[in-house]
Parts: C-alpha cells; structure tokens; sequence
DNA sequence: GTAGCCTTGACG
DNA sequence: CGTCAAGGCTAC
C-alpha cells in the first residue's frame, strides 16, 4: 500500500474513530472512557506503555451525589402530576409476605430501609451510608451477590441495594434510635416498590411470551468450543508459521467447524437457512474477532498476559519490519484496548454463541428470511439474560448489544485497511 | 468488616 | 403495650 492510498484513508478512519469514541462516551463506564480518548488524541511513548495494564474501573459513587439524586427524585414525585395516594396501604399489604432477602435471598428479618432484607445486608448498607464508603470492582460490575458470595463483591452488593431499592435517606444523620421513618422517606419506599412492581411484571410478560424459545439453545456448548479452540491452539507458541495463507486455512476451518454444528442445531429444523451464504460475506470476520477474543478469555483470562509490546513486534514482524504507517500503530491500539474491555465483560459459553450468530447476521443486505433468524435469536439471547441474569438487566443486555456494535466498527476497519492478520498476532508465547 | 442480637421510641 | 424499623453492641 502506498503512502498516497494511506493518508487518503485517513479522514475516513478518522469518522470511524469518532464514530467509536463517540460510542464509548455512552456507556457506563465514562471516566475510563475519556481517559482512552485522551490517549487516542495524545499518543506519546509513555501513555502507549500503559495500555495493557489500564482497566475499566468501576468505584461507588459519592454517598452525597447518591444522596442529591434520591432527593431529585422525592421532589419529582411529589409534583401533583404524579402524587396520587391510590396504594397508601402499600406497607400494610406487603406486611408479612417477605422471608427472603431481596438483595442475598438470606433469611430476611423484615423491612430495612425499604426493602426485605436480611441483618447481614440491612447492616452493610447502614454502614456503607453511615461512613460514607466507597468499594470498587474488581471484575466488571456484574458479580453474583448470594448468600455465600455477598462479602466477595461490596461494589456489587451495595448497587444491588440501591438497583432492588434500598433508601439512602433512610439512615440517619443523626444516628437517634427508635421512632418512626419520615414520612417523605415513606413516600420514596412506596414508589421504589411500584417500580420494582411493574419491572417485574414487564420481565415476566415477556418471558412468558419467548419461553417456547428456551428450547433453541439446549445444545451441546462445551462440544463445539472445545472443535473451535483446537482450530486456534496451534498459534499459542506460534507453533505455525503466520502468513495470509495460513491465516485464510484457519479462518476456513473455523467458519466451517461453525458452520456443519449450526445444521446441528434444534432451531435449524425451523428457519432452515444455509449460512454458507454468509462466506461471502465480511459479516465473518466479526465472528473470527469474537472466538479469538473469547478464545483468549477462557485461556489467560487476564489482560496483561498478552502483552502489548509482544504483540507490536509480532506486528513488525508479521508486515516484514516495512513501515508501519500512523493509521497501522493507531489502529493496532485501538484494537488492544478493544480486547482489554471485552476482557471485562465476562460472558458465558451461551452468551458466546449467540452472539456468534447474531454477529454473522449483521449483513447489510439483509433480507427478509435472515432477519427473521436474526430476530429470533436475538429474543433467545433477550430471554436467555431475564432467565439467567435478571438482577444485572438492562445493564447487561445492553452492554452486550454494544460490544457487538463495536465489533462491526473494529471488523469494518480491519478489512478496509487490510488488517485482518491483527487478531492472530495476540497469542501469548 | 460482618451479622446476629439488643435497645430504642413513635404509633395504633 | 405490642409492633415495627431505626441505631448500637460485640463475638467472630
């Protein structure tokens, strides 16, 4: 490629890098964010060095700003368009009918602070108030909080407090004893308890409504992972040689192995299309992106075990020690830091598969018969999070849509620029 | 730091 | 005076 081709791809790399960031700039994690946008903005040696040990940080916020928002939202239900006292007895007809924590479904002991909870979990949120606390994450802001889990995370169990709809204004400043809750905090607990009402009813309905879907996904998930990553163990210790032929014979097994198990499938039988129609298409290669990603999740599990610099020489040497062109550096860092947030969502073998296949439908053309697969795979996926991760949504669900998103921007720049070898260049030595 | 048990005080 | 839901105490 000449250096006139390179710098007219430029400015049309430039719109998707926005495109991208852009993108970031609306999801949760946003101090991470912005802090990857300054290192796109302002590469320097020292900030490059830094890329595979940074980590999406996920911290409490302030008990104060948590406690201004709580008080934003009192004034807004208060306003006469919404105060209507229809469920004054809300209290009194709930009364008795919790015995399980809402938050670590312990022995709940009665209602604390808005919600049926335990001892262990009312004390925790009264102490995590009371001083102010502030916990951090250490995976991705989505751990299991139970009865034998809830001291493992207190970053995730004080959220679960506050997402199920425990009262920060509840705990006292004053720290009297006895007496009676406010009335206004009264006020914050009966709306709290209509919401989580009517987000269950609405998670319910729908499940009710794609349950004969469940069917679709029992197959046999550690078989056809165990077929893939035997086609990909061969790069760990570069046990081949890597070169455009080798890769494309990889590439080739990979979408066949996924190909012949996808006729293998339950939910073939009923929309019967052949995706060897999809080989054609560069849809593909957001699912090699994926395996390979995922591929290294389940193997190293950890970030900084495929190392940065490793993969920068493997790069030179991959392209003959040529020239690496700015767009070339710019966009291998973006991908690193790509992988390094996927290494934060920890995603399941079914959450895996569905994407797969969701990510090879994503065709431009699409037409009518594939966006009827494409849509029903995406209510199993829907139902497969409300059945098995109900507490994390929407959170999860949507995080997932995004990360596929951005999956398609990766996979449209890689193969515009003829990169398409960057994903085979991260396998540990 | 956690959680089981205890004390407190308004309310019906 | 019993009930409920706040805070307190303390062994672990």
């Amino acid at each position: 490629m000449s250096l006139l081709q390179t710098s007219s791809t430029l400015s049309y790399e430039d719109d998707l890098f926005k495109k991208i960031k852009l993108k970031h700039y609306r999801t949760i994690h946003r101090t991470y964010e912005v802090d990857v946008q300054n290192n796109l903005v302002n590469f320097n040696e020292e900030q490059l060095s830094k890329i595979d040990i940074d980590h999406t940080e996920l911290l409490t916020p302030d008990i104060d700003e948590l406690q201004r928002q709580e008080n934003a939202l009192l004034q807004y239900i208060q306003s006469p368009k919404i105060n209507d006292n229809k469920n004054i007895s809300f209290i009194n007809n709930h009364r008795k009918l919790f015995n399980l924590c809402d938050v670590c479904n312990d022995k709940a002991t009665g209602m604390h602070y808005g919600l049926a909870t335990c001892e262990g979990c009312k004390g925790f949120f009264k102490r995590t108030v009371q001083n102010k606390r502030k916990y951090r994450c250490n995976k991705n802001g989505s751990c299991i909080i139970d009865k034998s889990h809830r001291n493992r995370c207190q970053y995730c169990r004080f959220r679960k407090c506050l997402i199920k709809g425990m009262v920060i204004g509840a705990v006292r400043y004053d720290r009297t004893p006895g007496g009676r809750t406010p009335a206004n905090v009264m006020q914050l607990y009966k709306y709290k308890n209509e919401k989580n009402q009517q987000m269950n009813k609405i998670s319910n309905d729908k499940f009710n409504e794609l349950f004969d879907l469940n069917l679709f996904y029992c197959f046999d998930q550690l078989l056809i992972l165990d077929i893939l990553f035997n086609h990909l163990r061969p790069l760990i210790n570069h046990e081949i040689l890597l070169t455009h032929e080798s890769i494309k014979n990889i590439c080739y097994l990979l979408i066949d192995t996924f190909i012949n198990w996808y006729y293998t499938l339950p939910i073939y039988s009923i929309i019967n299309i052949d995706l060897k129609q999809f080989i054609f298409n560069d849809q593909w290669f957001n699912y090699i992106i994926l395996l390979i990603f995922y591929f290294l999740k389940i193997n190293y599990n950890h970030i900084n075990l495929i190392s940065y610099t490793k993969c920068l020489q493997r790069l030179f040497n991959y392209t003959e020690n040529k020239f690496l062109s700015s767009l070339s550096y710019r966009i291998f860092n973006q991908f690193f830091y790509f992988l390094s947030t996927f290494f934060n969502i920890n995603i399941t073998n079914t959450e895996f598969i569905l994407l797969s296949i969701l990510l090879i439908l994503c065709s431009n053309q699409t037409n009518k018969i594939n966006f009827n697969l494409f849509e029903n795979i995406y209510k199993i996926l829907y139902t497969y999070e409300m059945n098995t991760f109900l507490s994390e949504q929407p959170d999860r669900f949507n995080r997932l849509l995004y990360f596929s998103e951005q999956i398609q921007f990766i996979t449209q720049i890689l193969l515009t620029n003829q990169h398409f070898h960057l994903p085979f260049l991260l396998f540990p030595n």
